[in-house]
DNA sequence: GCAAACTATTTTAAACTTAAAACATATTTT
DNA sequence: AAAATATGTTTTAAGTTTAAAATAGTTTGC
């Protein structure tokens, strides 16, 4: 493992261009993240990142959200959504009723159950994030926190562009 | 969509913070990225990101790559990487043949048609990735794939770290 | 008022992914 | 030289994810 210390970046040959490199190095990271998140989760909590996304979304939605806009938050397809919707539901995390007005919309919503388990998921979370993150240092969060904000925007930008 | 534009990092409160919110920022910027990538190699040449990554890991060790260092590499199972090669191997764009020396372990290599194949996609492949990031600009397209390195760097010690 | 078009969600079928078990081969120990 | 252990890969079984089709309900245009 450590004798080849290798990943998406691996791919580069000396004449790619500065773009690509970054897409390779975000993707790496984002990976080496993820991985890392993901495997906690289930070891401890024996959940899945997406479960946790999806209940982290209606945390701070109290009111409850439509499963359009979760699909869209999370950025997975409206059937994926649908199917951890059903879990939640069959474990009693949240809550999916129709509403009045419009009877094709589902509102889904996390139970009192279900507020309690993400609450001490969440605790944890923050501390395997800031475990992995934190060691970059204050000043270096903050710059690529803007950094990536900026690339946040002309991705939706070049998004939008392409969509007319 | 444009009413109400909306990602990961929506579940952020106040008191989050900031490796919290790098690391949904992180998320956000990469899946916006990768959900484009994705979904121009499924229109364009009917393929998949993951197979896609397989083949440009083989395109620049002509020598070919063993099972194993793929898996490292795409930081992907086993089992995955597995099944990937069996599909390509089919699509006669890759070979896979066992060494001489250890007969378990399999090498695969780019065929000339899977190099033809690849090479096409690349070209595309860069194109769509510099429409998307390069609007950046070049200063903050290095600035970023700097800190993203000192965040590869800081993550990977804190994982050999708990490895312990 | 009713057909057509649209919208929100779920279901389906296929592909992908994973962890764990199985398999095949190598190396080390006794 | 067995037996035990280790290594590299594939298979399996279960779960996840997606695009597309199906379903159900709503709105619009005549």
């Amino acid at each position: 493992m450590s004798a080849e210390q290798i990943d998406h970046e691996a791919r580069l040959v000396e004449d790619d261009h500065h773009s690509l490199k970054l897409w390779l190095r975000l993707l790496t990271c984002s990976s080496l993240v993820e991985n890392n998140i993901r495997e906690s989760l289930r070891r401890e909590f024996n959940t899945t990142l997406p479960r946790f996304d999806f209940m982290a979304q209606l945390q701070r939605e109290p009111q409850g959200l439509v499963m359009g806009s979760l699909s869209k938050r999370m950025m997975v397809s409206g059937g994926n959504v649908s199917g951890i919707a059903s879990q939640l539901v069959k474990d009693g995390l949240i809550s999916r009723e129709s509403l009045k007005n419009d009877r094709r919309t589902f509102v889904v919503k996390l139970t009192s159950k279900g507020l309690k388990t993400f609450n001490k998921m969440a605790a944890r979370h923050e501390e395997w994030v800031i475990e992995t993150i934190g060691p970059l240092g204050n000043d270096n969060i903050e710059q690529l926190t803007n950094l990536l904000g900026e690339l946040k925007r002309t991705t939706l930008a070049a998004q939008s562009e392409s969509n007319k």
